[in-house]
DNA sequence: ATAATATCAGATAAAATTATCTGATTAAAA
DNA sequence: TTTTAATCAGATAATTTTATCTGATATTAT
C-alpha cells in the first residue's frame, strides 16, 4: 500500500499528461479533467493551481476558463512535475532511512540503491509529457 | 518529501539490520534497539511486535527478554522485511497511478519503470541482513 | 447589466500514517 | 513471594496526506 509518488503526484503527471494530449491550444477546466481521470474535482483543482503557481501550466479564469501546457509539451519533462510537486528528495535519501548514509559514511547498498534512482531519474528526465500523444489516455 | 519505503519499514529494515549486527544469541529489549537507532520507543515495540507475528524475529517476555533474529542472518533478505511491512505492491503498481496500466494496455512508461524497480527488487532480494556485520551501525 | 461558468483562496473534514499511552501478562531475580 | 523489567494488546493522540466545502473573483454570453 504504498507507491513511488505520492497521490497528488501521480493525480498531477496525469493531469499534464492530459493537457498535453489535447494539444496546446485549447483550455481544459478541472471538471473535464477530474471526470476523464477519475480524479476527485476540488483535488484536481488545486493541485492545477500548484501547477499555474509553478509555471508549468497556464490559467485562464472566468467563462470558457481552464488550464493548458505553459510550453510545449516536448518540453516538458515528466520531472518537472514530481519537482513542482514531490521534490526530488526520493532520488537523494537512503533507502533504508539512514539520516547520516552520505558524503564520506554510506550504508552498504548506497551505491546499489543509486544506481535505482538515477535509473529512474534518468527515464523522467527524458520523457516529456508528449508521450502519451497517440495514445487514448482515457483507458487508463 | 518522500521516501520510497515507509518510515515504518524504514524503522523495520534498520532494527533488523541492528539484531543481525548484534549476532544471533543475544536479545535486544525494544528500548536498547530504540536508543541506539533514534526511533520512537513505543514505534520500535509496535514494529517488532508485527515483525514477530511475521516470524522474522523472535521474542522472549519476561525480566531478561527481548527481541532476536528467527533465522541465520544470512537467510533473511532484505526484501523479506518490505513484504512483511509495506507489501510488495510498489514493485507492480504503475509509476503515474494509472489503475489499468496492466496485462494488455500499458501506458508508454511501462516497460521502462518495470526495469527499474525489477533492478530493486533484486537487489533486496540478494542482500541479506547480514550487510552491516563490520559496520558500527550506530553512526547512521 | 445580469447570468453563467470558470479559476482562485482559504478553511474545513476525512483518512492514513506516525507516534504515544495504559494496563495486562510473562519471567527472572531478589 | 514480591519486585523488577521486559513483551504484548488495545486504545488514544498527533501529524500528514488526501479530499471537500464555501465564498470571492474573473470573464464571457445573453
Amino acid at each position: 500500500m504504498s507507491s513511488f509518488f505520492s497521490k497528488k503526484c501521480e493525480y498531477g503527471l496525469q493531469a499534464v499528461l492530459y493537457l498535453a494530449a489535447q494539444g496546446k491550444s485549447s483550455l481544459c477546466s478541472a471538471e473535464e479533467i477530474s471526470n476523464n481521470l477519475n480524479i476527485p474535482k476540488e483535488f484536481t483543482s488545486k493541485i492545477l493551481q500548484d501547477l499555474t503557481e509553478k509555471g508549468i501550466i497556464i490559467s485562464r479564469k472566468g467563462r470558457v476558463g481552464g488550464f493548458k501546457l505553459a510550453i510545449d509539451a516536448s518540453q516538458i519533462k515528466l520531472i518537472d512535475i514530481v519537482a513542482a510537486i514531490d521534490g526530488l528528495d526520493i532520488f537523494k535519501n537512503c533507502v533504508m532511512g539512514f539520516h547520516n548514509c552520505n558524503g564520506n559514511q554510506k550504508c552498504p547498498v548506497h551505491k546499489e540503491w543509486m544506481e535505482v534512482v538515477e535509473k529512474a531519474y534518468r527515464m523522467l528526465s527524458q520523457r516529456s509529457v508528449d508521450i502519451f500523444n497517440n495514445i487514448p489516455l482515457d483507458h487508463f
